[in-house]
Formats: C-alpha cells, structure tokens, sequence
DNA sequence: ATGAAAGCGCTAACAG
DNA sequence: CTGTTAGCGCTTTCAT
C-alpha cells in the first residue's frame, strides 16, 4: 500500500506506462480494452494501475477524442418535484450509458437560459436536454439550432421543427379532468393557468373547455391567465372571488396556481371538497397526506426521461428522420379535493373568521 | 453576418489568429485582458472574435492551467425543496464566481456518494461541496481525505477534523421547538427521526429532550427511531399509536417523517391541533397553504450555501488553518398545526370515518 | 505487438 | 509588444 502525499500531483498516463515498462500508448490500449495487446503487459499494466490509484482524466481523454461524453440537462428550476426527479432521472439514464450528466437551472429566466445553452455548446456536450422556460420557440431553442447542437426538448413544448419533443399529454389528460368534474355535476368551472408557456397552457385549456362543454353545454369556464409571475394571478383570483365569483370547482394547470388557489381558499375559509372542489396538474407527495388530499394530474417523469435520453442517444449517433413529437400519458388521480357540487354542509357561502 | 454550416467544426484559438493576422499566443493575451498589446491588435483580435463567433473552450484552457474552474456538488436527492435550492444558490455562487457548478446525487448511498466524489475528482474539480448521506465520517469523506481534495461538507454533519462543516443549527432550533411545545402545555411528546443520520438527528433529539425536562421535568418524550428507510418507521409509528399511545404533540426530525406524521394522522382520523400537534424539522412551500398549515423549522438554505462556497473558495485559494464548523440559525415557524393540549371539541379520542 | 510522433485547444515561459 | 516553443493528459495513426 502506497501512501502517497495528500497534495501529489495526480498520477498521469505517463507514470502508469513508466512504472509498467511499457509506453503510453500501450497503456492506453489496454484500458480501451484493444485486443492486440500482450497478456503479460497487460497484467503489468493493471498492476502498475493498481499500485498508484490511476485513473484516466476524462475530459482530457474527451479532448483528445473530439467528442465529450456529457450531456446537458437545463431545467426551469431545481426546487420542485418534477424537475428534481426529472433531473434524477436523466441523470441515472446518462450515467447508464456512460455520460456524465451536467445540470444547470435557468431559473425560469429565458435569457439565462441562452447563456447556459452557450456554456454547454463551449462544453461541446454531446447532446442537451432542454425544458425551455417558455416554449420550443424560445431563444435558447433558436441558439441550438444556429449551432447544429442536437438535443432534445421536453415538457413546456408541443411539436418542433428541427428538435425531437417529448412531454406529458397534458391535452389528453386535461380532458380527463373536464369529465372527472362535468360528470360529477360542476357547471361552472375556474381554471388558472401561467400564460407564459403559451401554446401547452392554451392547449391544455381548451382541451378541458371543449370536452367540458361537450358534455354538458351548460358548462361555464372561466380562464384567469397570469403573464409571467405567479404574484399577478393571485390577485387576479382574489378579485375573482371579490367580484362575487362562485365557481364549484377549481382546475389549476399548474403547481404554484395549486398553491395559489388553496391558499386563496384559506383566506376566505373555504375547504374542499365542501365549499369548493380543486384539480392540480402536477402532482406532489404532500398531496396524499393532507386533509383533504388533492387531487392531480400525475405526469409520467420517468418515462419521459426515458423516451428523451432514448431519442437524444438515438441522434447522437447520428440517426436521421424527422423530429418526432412524443405525448406520454398522464395518470388522473382524483382525491378528495374534489366532490359535488351542493353537497357540503355549508355550500352556501364562506365563514372567514 | 456569416453563416456557418450546421455541423461545421467549431472555429479555434487558432482561427482566430489566422483571421486577425496574429499568433494564437497574441489572441489568448488579448482574452486574458493581458494588458501588453498593441490597441490595434487587440481589435483585430476582438474583430475576428466576432465574425467567427468564436468562444473559448474552458475545458481545453483549464487543461493547461491544470485547474479546473469546475466546482462539485453532492447531494442525497433532488427531489426535495431543501437540496433544490440548495443547488439553485450553490450554482449561482459558483457562477458569480466565474466556475461552473456540476452537481450530482448519490440518491441517498453512501456508495454511490463514492463513487460520485471518485468522477468529480477525475474530473479534478477545485472544490466540492458535499451534503454526506449519512454524516461526516462516511466512506466519501474518507475519500476525499486520503485523495488532498479541497471540500466542505454541509448539512448532515457536525465537525470535522479534516473539512470545514456548515450546517443549520439544528440543536438550537430543536430546543426552540420544546420550549414552544412545553410553554404550550405539552408534556407528552413523541419524536420522530431517520437514525442514520447519526450524531445529528441525536444531537437533535438530546437538545429537545434536555430542554423539554428542564422547562417541565415531568415531560414525557418518546422516541421512534428508523434506521434507514422510511418505512419501517411508517410502520412502527402505526404500532405506536395502535398501542393506544396518545402523546399530545409530535416532533418530526426530518420533512418525509412530517409527511409520515400526517399520513397516519389521517388514518386515524385525527385532525392537527385540536386532535394532536405537529412540528416538523424542515420548511416546504405547501406547509403554509393547507389547512391547518404545518409548523416548521426554516433552514437557513441560503445562508449555508453562502458560507459554504465562502470557505470553500478561501480554501481553493490557499488559505490554511484549522477546519471551521460553522452553525446557521434556523427560523421556527408555529403555525396552525400546533396547539394547546385538551382544547380541542374531540381530543378524548379519534373520530375515525 | 509496440512505441514514436502528432495533435485535440489552449496558455505560459521565454526570446526576440 | 509579439511569436515561437513546449506541453497539460490523453488517443491514434503509422511505422517498426
């Protein structure tokens, strides 16, 4: 056993093939695992890297070999659910196939986004997986393209023409929701939503309000819609319910209008499913353990990061075709936020304080 | 304006250096802001920049430097709000800093964490800020000791004899929380925590048992510890209260014990505050929206990131002395979920279905 | 089967 | 002030 010193120069190629008696190159050769090399050298080499603890530097192996084995992974944030297990699982899938995963978070900021695409291109990644902050028309999108990086994007997309897309089927899913609360007697129906991400936001939308009336024309839906920050649609709900608004039902497209509107609830001492009943997309662990547990739309992560890393490895190495759309199926997890319409005890109005 | 084929090489140093008409030796001084060249040349230089779109390739550059402005990070998930954010501000604290934050998550193994800390150290990152599975003395912190790595750990530790240590000041919040609970008229409490975490979740648990006998020395505290997993605790939790145990108040140590908590509170039916108290170790952003909202121990998540990096940094640079352990206030938010014992409309018993 | 040599993209030392 | 040279740690011809 060696004890080398705390601060040693790491050991480089060099030393292996030295303390092996053989050159570099052999060296090399062995650890890429090249046939033709000598059983007895190939001993001796192991052995030497045994003895000083080697281990190639990768990113100068990368450099040599004009193809760095990382991929980028950006997301929105770090902080929520989604993404983190997101980024869990692009991590795991690149590791599986030997890359190193490099993740990066564009705080919700399409600027900063485009300046990390830059970083990763400077990075020569491989492939980078990328859920824009807005939508596939974003400018990082735009960056990757004028680059010929390849990658993959996901979540906050629909179809793209010139990256693979893959993202929940929140359309499909956002039906689902319309039916699961038409069908239990709600006429009138408030959805929240993030106006940002345009296009997935207004498609989700109108997939609920066009089953929603198809199955009961009577339906009414309201839309409230913030630009950009959650802050604006929380007074915009507020002024809602100040106006008079009675909504039976609550359907939020996303995590933070969930928070949203269950905290505007409390303000007024509404509880669900009584007073009012509420749908999120998106799900959460707390959601279960609540009282009462919220019912959400469960997107299916794993899978999308599975179908991402699959089709971004699948252009990596250089396959050809169009870009393709992916839509994996959401789950609809009706808990007990939500109920009937009229049927709680105090139905009629709020007991705030 | 030039336009580029898609997949053409990346334009180099030396590119650039053709198309100004000097050396790649002059193009790397002018973006170095070396402030020996000639002002004509150094326009040329920034002139070719811009029509090739040229960038440095900082893995090449710090190959040569032999340092890489490359900072590790390691975390036991992704998944939470508190290492979310955690990564969020190491990532921009890095950055400010002009290195690139490559974070990882040993997915709660501590071999895993090895393995990780054994890539970032192939990769010969500066610097690595690591939040150990279980604490200090674990196999990674081995490790990076045996290897002269420069890092910090942070969160799941006390001191250290190698390493510089930031942490929340657990044990401070965790007698603020008896006190609390005592003045409230508590005396029957039950904690609850993950044990692996050793000598932190006890120093938690001793904190809060010595400050709860000594404000009221007729406290009961009991304590239900899991090894490992959530689940046995889950279970033994549920054995707990099928025993007919009733304490008045539970302490969670940690946030997934905070949602076990509740999950079998639900179970039984009983409702916070008036059935029992929860305080849980741990702040998340639901915990403020449902009702009755959660009690809560606010990390001080920013905070530890910036003295994390802070040390980190002055010990890239050189800077020597003893390993500092530095402790971070914690905030102890009392909300809804914590009331007085025996004031509830049915604390006599639970109210199940 | 092996090693010398070249070179990935860059920077640092040193002449000039 | 500038360019030449050398070389970071590695892989890859290409002779031998």
């Amino acid at each position: 056993m060696v004890h080398r010193e705390a601060h040693a120069r790491r050991p480089s190629i060099h030393d292996v093939a030295n303390s092996a008696g053989v050159s570099a190159a052999t060296v090399s050769k062995v650890l890429q695992g090249v046939a033709t090399v000598k059983p007895e050298n190939v001993q001796r080499v192991f052995d030497a890297v045994e003895l000083l603890g080697y281990r190639v530097d990768p990113l100068a192996s990368d450099l040599r070999r004009a193809k760095r084995r990382i991929i980028g992974a950006i997301v929105p944030e770090f902080e929520s659910e989604f993404f983190g297990s997101m980024i869990t699982q692009l991590e795991r899938l690149a590791e599986q196939r030997g890359y190193a995963l490099v993740a990066a978070s564009s705080r919700e900021s399409e600027a900063r986004e485009k300046e990390i695409l830059a970083r990763m291109h400077d990075w020569r990644v491989s492939g980078v997986v990328l859920a824009p902050v807005r939508n596939e028309h974003g400018p990082a999108a735009g960056f990757m393209k004028k680059n010929g990086m390849t990658g993959v994007l996901i979540d906050r997309v629909l179809a793209d023409d010139a990256f693979d897309t893959v993202s929940a089927d929140s359309v499909s899913a956002s039906a689902a929701v319309a039916r699961e609360l038409v069908e239990r007697g709600h006429r009138h129906i408030l959805v929240l939503g993030l106006g940002e991400q345009a296009a997935t936001v207004r498609a989700r939308l109108e997939s609920f309000r066009e089953r929603a009336l198809q199955l009961a024309p009577d339906t009414r839906v309201d839309v409230i819609l913030s630009e950009s920050d959650v802050e604006p649609l929380r007074s915009s709900l507020r002024d809602y319910f100040a106006k008079g608004e009675r909504p039976t039902a609550v359907y939020s497209l996303f995590l933070r209008g969930t928070l949203v509107a269950l905290s505007e609830f409390r303000r007024r001492g509404w509880h669900c499913p009584n007073d009012i009943s509420l749908v999120g997309f998106d799900d959460a662990e707390w959601m279960q353990v609540t009282w009462p547990a919220i019912a959400a739309v469960v997107q299916p992560v794993r899978q999308i990061a599975i179908e991402a890393m699959d089709v971004l490895f699948r252009r990596i190495g250089g396959e050809g075709g169009p870009p393709m759309a992916r839509l994996e199926p959401c789950k609809v997890l009706m808990r007990e936020s939500v109920g009937s319409p009229g049927s709680g005890p105090h139905s009629g109005g709020g007991k705030r304080q």
